[in-house]
DNA sequence: CCTCCACTGGAAACCTAGGCTC
DNA sequence: GAGCCTAGGTTTCCAGTGGAGG
């Protein structure tokens, strides 16, 4: 017997006997909202007390949630809301809470779009202004006594690309709607150093409430590695000393328990395609090699087309290449595709993007009278982005 | 100290897809 | 269907620039 036969058999023989690694491997999901959240009470009692008037149908203030990412903003925002609601139906107040994510939902519109289809009415995803939109979510709010709380994430994100414009007609929102109904905004943010970009009427508004998550320590994140393993391995499907690594390697970042418990996640399926039956230390250091490669193949799949060739230019060059060389290497590339190219000045804003997302590096250097480039090159392993390019119908033709 | 390269990156104009009103 | 609107991507234009070589 070789090695793959012994491998599916050890999977095939624990399917049979119904034994696996995983007791429930939802629990360690992004989208996952504990039943008891450790380590935040004081954040889930302040966010209680802010919203908490809502139940008697009035206005509750805006707060601010701020932390770096993995400290439990979002988690603490849907705990608290799933806990309103479910006290709200012994009430008669009704309310909506929605929650839209700015960095996913990309651009200014399509937040109210989001925010829209969430309240259960439909807006065009093009073709109408930014104010009709939200004319008519505020109508639509109107005609139906709705109190909605507003829970923006990363906010931040929005901020710093758009503005505060959207931020401010939500503040101004409340001139426009009777006074049985109301928008109160929940933002999340993390990185304090947005608010600079706001205008300070918006400021105070916002952050009439403020409340701050610290990073969770390594002693608290293996607590809550412990917590989640419980529910999600059979028992003693996971060593101690995974976990640990688990929480380590995510407290060395920042206290991130997001990537704790993806790394959990990650290393528990590695181990059980691999026909174990422990988690182990190896399982947890192999995790972590394959969420990176999964980020870099993710964001290369979703890169437009002339990205996708720039990319490949760039691959083309062993040594770090001005923007002037890789421009011709992608115009090349562009007439062998026989498709029309962008322009230098485009082509040096896309590598600026790929930069962004850090699949390259290209700081801008002086080369003195040799004048003044991006220096790109790859940041990421060279493999892993032409499999990721490889999956491109339109690529493929240039290998 | 000055020059001047090979761009950078801001600003505005332009194009396209789609929805609006009448 | 005409004539209007907007968002988002792109092109056009161009002033600005860090520093090696003179």
């Amino acid at each position: 017997m070789n090695d793959n036969e012994d491998t599916l058999d050890k999977i095939f023989e624990r399917a049979i006997k119904g034994k696996s690694i995983f007791k429930d491997r939802n629990t360690l999901r992004i989208e996952y909202v504990p039943d008891k959240l450790l380590f935040r009470d004081e954040q889930i009692t302040r966010l209680g007390q802010i919203l908490a008037p809502i139940l008697r149908g009035n206005k509750p203030s805006n707060a601010l949630l701020y932390g770096k990412t993995g400290t439990g903003k979002t988690v603490v925002a849907k705990y608290v809301m799933k806990k309103l609601s479910e006290k709200s139906k012994l009430t008669n107040v009704k309310f909506s809470f929605v929650y839209v994510n700015a960095r996913l939902a990309l651009t200014e519109y399509k937040i109210l779009v989001e925010f829209a289809r969430e309240l259960g009415m439909y807006i065009p995803f093009t073709g109408l202004s930014i104010s009709e939109a939200l004319d008519r979510i505020l109508i639509h709010l109107a005609n139906n006594h709705l109190k909605t709380i507003l829970i923006l994430d990363e906010i931040d994100f929005y901020v710093k690309n758009y503005g505060d414009n959207l931020l401010y007609e939500f503040m101004r929102s409340q001139e426009k709607l009777p006074s049985d109904s109301f928008i109160s905004l929940i933002g999340i943010s993390n990185d304090l150093k947005f608010k600079e970009f706001l205008d300070p009427r918006v400021l105070s508004s916002l952050s009439e409430e403020e409340i701050v998550f610290p990073p969770y320590t390594v002693e608290e994140l293996k607590v809550i590695l412990w917590e989640r393993a419980k529910l999600a391995f059979n028992e003693g499907a996971i060593t101690e000393s995974a976990i640990n690594l688990c929480a380590a390697l995510a407290g060395a970042e920042h206290g991130d328990a997001r990537r704790a418990v993806d790394l959990l996640r990650v290393a528990g399926e590695l181990a059980e395609r691999s026909g174990s039956n422990q988690v182990t230390d190896e399982h947890v250091k192999m995790a972590v090699k394959s969420i990176e490669k999964d980020r870099i193949y993710e964001a290369v799949r979703s890169l437009p087309l002339h990205a996708k060739i720039v990319l490949l230019s760039i691959l083309f060059f062993k040594e770090p290449e001005t923007t002037g060389k890789i421009y011709s290497k992608y115009v090349e590339l562009c007439k062998k595709l026989g498709i029309p190219e962008l322009t230098q000045r485009r082509v040096s804003s896309l590598i600026s993007e790929l930069d962004l997302l850090g699949l390259v590096s290209a700081p801008v250097i002086s080369k003195g009278r040799f004048g003044r480039s991006k220096r790109v090159k790859l940041a990421t392993p060279i493999l892993t982005i032409k499999e990721a390019l490889m999956e491109d119908d339109t690529i493929k033709l240039l290998f």
